[in-house]
DNA sequence: TTCATTGCAAAAGTTTTGCACGTGC
DNA sequence: GCACGTGCAAAACTTTTGCAATGAA
């Protein structure tokens, strides 16, 4: 995406459009790899080596209160990061940590009377088909 | 459960019924608040001082592999654990953190073929009617 | 007996915090 | 100008690791 482009969509949400959220925005949106914080820094780093860590986590955090991104919590330690924020689910191969966006319908919930439901995830977890065939050899 | 019962349950599964093992899933199965480690860990601690926080962490690991418990990976952070192994979403309050269960069916993916799924979870999250109420006040 | 599990301390890693400084609006 | 974001270092946490000692089968 552009950096007009996002300037425009933070400034809708009245989103404060510094330099290091472009970055970091830029970057998730570029690379559909549901990267965690650690590689979202290091690479944001190359073409910006003044940016800090803490900026980087402050960043993700406020890019995803303000629905800019998804956070992906779906292996229990890093937190990864999706800016595809249409409804899809996450499998993440338990050989290679690989993280996969597929199709499924949103889940209907039963017994939630009471409940304000602002975010609905669905996780799988398995082997994916590269590691399927390395385990097959 | 009884620790005969749990004992006879784990052997069942050629799963070895050490003393340890067997406090951290009793307190898992009789306490469905969906604990962290630490919480298991104080708590086990309680009635037996001389666990380790390791062995804890060792525990819970093996009892997800042997499919005695579930991983609970909702809040990013710690990872939470359960005994109730039949399917059910979850529903984490972003105000007070509680974990709730929920009725859901099981949500079927599409364009997986080459994957082998071993677990599937939903995970929803917002505002829970306590906290609810007490926004409104 | 034997090998998996335990326990300790230390390490590794991610995320948070406090506070002074800088900057978008 | 002012509120909010940034940056640094240090802290707080959870989880992992290495290795000797222990104990379940």
């Amino acid at each position: 995406m552009r950096t007009e482009q996002i300037i425009s969509i933070f400034k809708e949400k009245h989103f404060r459009a510094t330099p290091q959220r472009i970055a970091v925005y830029k970057y998730v949106y570029g690379h559909r790899t549901h990267p965690d914080a650690s590689q979202i820094y290091e690479s944001v780093l190359k073409s910006n080596p003044s940016f800090s860590k803490t900026t980087v986590y402050n960043a993700l955090k406020s890019l995803c209160e303000s629905g800019f991104l998804i956070p992906v919590t779906i292996d229990g330690d890093k937190i990864h990061y999706d800016a595809n924020i249409n409804f899809h689910g996450h499998f993440i191969c338990s050989e290679c940590g690989e993280i996969y966006d597929f199709d499924v319908p949103e889940p209907v919930g039963k017994g939630l009377n009471g409940f304000t439901v602002t975010r609905k995830d669905v996780y799988y977890s398995g082997i994916c088909p590269d590691c399927n065939n390395k385990l097959k050899n």
